[in-house]
DNA sequence: TATACGTGGGA
DNA sequence: TTCCCAAGTAT
């Protein structure tokens, strides 16, 4: 048996039933797969299940405001994903009368999409023998063949591709490809890996040489930031409060927050009222509280946000305000969205 | 090319 | 608790 037939075997055994497999539609291809770039199947599929009701074709999507589209992607993360997956769907309906490119080479070409995506849309919608190396191949062929090359580094990812280009089955290039992803998200499992009933255990590198959990191999560790967040949760006489949109680079581009004082440390009710950027927004008397007691953090992938929420009662501003019934219409961070419920429903 | 970009789940 | 990391891409 090769290495195809193999894990194809093992793939008309143990394939999930996810609904974008139903499809060939490079529409519904391509939303599953920008959606579950780094994202858990778990994670994005009500996501999926959303997006395809709410827009159906890729002209509904590029029709749709990029607020819009953000507040449907509020909670998955990543949000630069959405903002090209709309810029993208703008592209595809009105440059491209809706339909999508349909090799390799046109296809990466779209904002968004990499040589992976590439691959298996490429390869699902298509049939272009093109693989795809995703964070299963990389584990799945570090283990088989016992390849101690850094995933991460320019040779390993080199290496990868051309490896996985040799294996997969030209005749059913879009089953290979998600043949070897389903296989090491199920059972060649970055922890205990179900090597005991691998149809691999015959030829595993890595389980004959005890390797397993030293493949694949991944160097540099990512740094973390810490910053600290005040944000001013305002409530005016006239009950509204002050909203905007993060602009610029940098983290939840696109969303929405509360007016925000980034300090040094923690800081007290004192420290917050003489800072400049605090008088510079409330001139007037105010009645300020701090919401949680204990700092809240919010981890993200490179940074940890020692986060503390203000209330801040004043009279009318003269600045842009909304209502607060409004809010829920805006994409917020996470961080925000889950203050918001605690706040809400403890009033 | 190294780094930034979210969130949540599992061990 | 802390760490890893999950169907990567842009810059």
């Amino acid at each position: 048996m090769t290495f195809s037939n193999t894990l194809i075997y093992w793939y008309l055994q143990n394939n999930r039933d996810l609904p974008w497999r139903k499809s060939r539609n490079p529409y519904f291809i391509w939303l599953s797969e920008i959606m579950l770039q780094q994202t858990r199947v778990a994670q994005g599929l009500s996501y999926y299940l959303k997006f395809t009701d709410t827009f159906p074709t890729v002209f509904d999507l590029a029709k749709a405001d990029e607020s819009t589209v953000l507040k449907m992607w509020q909670g998955l993360g990543y949000y630069s994903r959405a903002r090209n997956l709309h810029f993208s769907a703008k592209q595809i309906a009105n440059e491209l009368n809706g339909e999508f490119p349909s090799t390799y080479k046109e296809i990466i070409k779209l904002k968004g999409i990499g040589d992976y995506t590439a691959s298996a849309i490429a390869s699902i919608c298509f049939n272009e023998p093109t693989a795809v190396v995703d964070g299963n191949v990389y584990r799945v062929l570090s283990r088989y063949y016992g390849i101690k090359t850094p995933i991460n580094s320019s040779a390993g990812i080199k290496e990868f591709k051309a490896l996985a280009q040799t294996l997969i089955d030209e005749s059913q290039p879009g089953t290979f490809n998600q043949a070897i992803m389903d296989f090491g998200a199920l059972h060649c499992k970055p922890q205990n890996p179900l090597c005991d009933s691998c149809p691999f255990s015959g030829s595993c590198m890595a389980l004959e040489k005890k390797l397993t959990n030293e493949l694949p191999v991944k160097e540099k560790k990512i740094k973390v930031r810490k910053r600290y967040f005040n944000f001013l949760v305002i409530k005016t006489d006239d009950n509204k409060t002050i909203l905007s949109e993060r602009k610029g680079k940098g983290i939840w581009q696109g969303l929405f927050q509360f007016p925000l004082i980034e300090s040094n440390k923690n800081i007290n009710k004192n420290e917050l009222v003489s800072s400049e950027e605090f008088i510079d927004l409330f001139p007037a008397e105010t009645t300020i509280s701090l919401f949680n007691e204990k700092e809240i953090v919010h981890k993200l992938s490179h940074q940890h946000l020692y986060t503390q929420f203000w209330i801040i009662e004043t009279k009318k501003l003269n600045k842009a305000t909304i209502k607060w019934t409004e809010i829920e219409k805006h994409p917020v961070p996470i961080l925000i969205a889950n203050f918001l419920e605690t706040f809400l429903t403890k009033k």
